[in-house]
RNA sequence: GAGCGCGUAGCUCAGGUGGUAGAGCAACGCACUUUUAAUGCGUGGGUCCUGGGUUCGAGUCCCAGCGCGCUCACCA
């Protein structure tokens, strides 16, 4: 427990105080002060109440807090006490809390919590403060508080030791108090809209509803595997075939993959489900959502997310097909058109055209598909790309994205499937600039295995992510309801996993069964809460936004050293 | 999983080209009855992330490892 000889020697020292405390009388642990304000509630009623006023009707208060600093100055003192995220200054003399009294102010140290009953007054300075008349002790920080001005700042330490950076650093209370915000503010838009709440199971027999690696686990009475679940999706559209039309949930996914600023192993999602919705009207409702939430949790539509101001309230859509074109380097010239989405070789004689535009990597050379190994289009480090003196190419951007072609390019010559392959280009292309609220509609079917498809358009479907900051937030669908098509979807994706794809969906029979009894026409959706939490806090890394994110454990050199041998 | 960066006292940080490890806060002692990053005087506190190597000598240079951060990949 102890970092140190240090901290042991201070822990063992404060020992000692409490002995001197409980000799003065006052027991160690008690269990109960009897307050007569909040901190909050004072700071409410007083804060602008003048010296006179309070001279005139002297307020009588009985309050607690955690001591966050402390300046004893002889036969005096003040301490500045901390409840819930909010200070207030005490004054103790010894003429007004005896010799007893003081004793014990003098045994406190920074970090202890006690109850003052007293007097508001303003000091000279004019700061709101108690003035002490009795002192009551109530609890001890055996171990030193981090450094009283900068607060805890290595990051490491404060995800570790949240319990430290909480009540040292106020800005890191207010994310929590915005998230938890945030969920009311979620909860009551959909009760107010007859949603019910409910909860669907976190272990789950089959991972379902979204492509992800499942974490694994096991029952041993049932001696089964199970999976912990990667999405609620399937269990909540059983419930709409259940005759419940509008149900939502809010709660954590898990999936066993790669850490980053977006993402963490488990995370809090929003699901719902409206019957008789399509994904237009989520759309809508979408639009709605988020700057209602925004002015629940903020008082505005306004935030600024990585130095930009973003309007939650202004919205803008497009298709996949138009952002790529939208987003189409201008150095490729007008190489885009839409009838490169329509089959394999239009959209490569696309990317080739794009790619003879720019310069090529190798002098006297046409660029074209497959220059470049296609296992990781962002692996090879600019130097590699674009020789220092031995490249004309103007941009990195340009770089980026005859990279991202020659990788597409390669995936669709390798057979990779066509809607696939125009999602990774709307994703290379586009994502990284959708920074105001923007929603893309129409995805690839090959990409949806859950979503209805578009009546004159079978090789795409209904569905629309929402993206801010530059990230997806958001992703929604009309729900496909017809069982032997969910069926053949299923069998699709098994093909899929035996070519190799880890987070192909598997198959569940139990849930195309749901569907053979009916599902009404559904819209459904889901949000990320913890990255909804980023762009209304301004939060840069999802750590930020969850209590405890996933650590390493820190391992004890000694355990180290035996786990070695 | 890859690249880059960081790791020195409980905390926040200094420590050009290798030469006996520093400050502020915190801690301990003393003084001080309206201070507020209180102040003044004094004292203690370090496996410089770990393990190797180079060197007469390593916090500093080299190699390996561990942890964290950022970027990228996977993904939401």
């Amino acid at each position: 427990m102890y970092e140190s000889e240090f901290e042991q020697s201070v822990f063992d020292l404060r020992r000692e105080k409490l002995k001197q405390i409980e000799a003065l009388g006052h027991p160690v642990y008690p269990n109960s002060f009897a307050a007569s304000h909040t901190l909050t509630a004072i700071r409410a009623e007083y804060d602008t109440a003048t010296s006179e006023t309070l001279e005139k009707d002297r307020v009588s208060v009985a309050v607690a807090g955690r001591i966050m600093a402390i300046r004893a100055q002889g036969k005096a003192g003040f301490a500045v006490l901390q409840q819930n995220g909010v200070r207030l200054q005490i004054y103790v003399r010894m003429d007004a809390v005896g010799e007893p009294g003081f004793q014990l102010y003098k045994l406190l140290d920074m970090g202890d919590h006690i109850g003052v009953t007293g007097y508001l007054f303003r000091t000279r300075t004019g700061e709101l403060t108690v003035h002490v008349d009795t002192l009551k002790f109530l609890s001890k920080a055996m171990l030193p508080l981090p450094e009283k001005y900068h607060g805890l700042a290595d990051v490491e330490l404060r995800y570790r030791q949240r319990y430290v950076d909480l009540f040292m650093n106020a800005d890191v209370r207010e994310v929590f108090v915005k998230r938890a915000a945030v969920l009311r503010a979620m909860r009551k838009f959909f009760d107010e809209r007859g949603f019910l709440e409910v909860e669907t199971p976190m272990m789950q027999p089959i991972a379902g509803g979204a492509a992800a690696k499942p974490f694994t686990t096991h029952h041993n009475a049932l001696d089964i595997d199970l999976f912990l679940r990667i999405a609620p999706e399937l269990y909540l559209k059983r419930l709409v075939v259940g005759g419940l039309d509008r149900v939502y949930e809010i709660n954590r996914n898990f999936r066993n993959e790669g850490i980053s600023t977006q993402h963490n192993p488990e995370f809090t999602m929003l699901e719902f489900y409206q019957a008789y919705a399509n994904y237009h009207d989520l759309m809508d409702l979408t639009e709605e959502l988020i700057p209602t939430i925004a002015m629940e949790v903020n008082g505005t539509t306004k935030t600024v997310f990585n130095d930009v101001e973003i309007d939650l309230s202004k919205w803008q859509r497009f298709t996949m097909r138009e952002a790529i074109i939208k987003w189409w380097p201008p150095e490729a010239g007008d190489t885009a058109s839409m009838e490169m989405f329509d089959s394999r070789e239009k959209l490569e004689g696309a990317l080739n055209a794009a790619l003879g535009k720019f310069p090529p990597t190798t002098p006297g050379t046409e660029n074209e598909i497959s220059l470049i190994e296609p296992d990781d289009p962002y692996q090879a480090s600019e130097d590699e790309i674009a020789p220092a003196g031995h490249s004309s190419w103007e941009t990195v951007q340009n770089q980026r994205a005859a990279m991202l072609f020659n990788y597409v390019g390669r995936c669709l010559v390798d057979g990779e499937a066509l809607g696939k392959v125009i999602a990774e280009l709307f994703e290379g292309l586009a994502e990284e600039h959708l920074i105001q609220p923007t929603i893309i509609y129409d995805f690839p079917l090959a990409v949806s295995p859950l979503s209805k498809q578009k009546p004159n358009e079978p090789e795409w479907v209904e569905r629309f992510e929402f993206y801010i900051g530059g990230f997806e937030l958001g992703n929604a669908f009309s729900e496909l309801n017809d069982p032997v098509e969910q069926r053949n979807r299923f069998l699709q994706q098994l093909g899929e996993r035996e070519r190799g794809d880890a987070e192909a969906h598997a198959m569940d029979e139990d849930y195309v069964r749901a569907l053979s009894f009916g599902l009404p026409p559904t819209g459904g959706e889901g949000i990320g809460i913890d990255r909804l939490t980023m762009v209304l806090t301004g939060s840069r890394s999802i750590r930020d936004v969850i209590l405890f994110p996933l650590m390493r454990p820190q391992v004890k050199q000694a355990d180290a050293d035996a786990m070695s041998e």
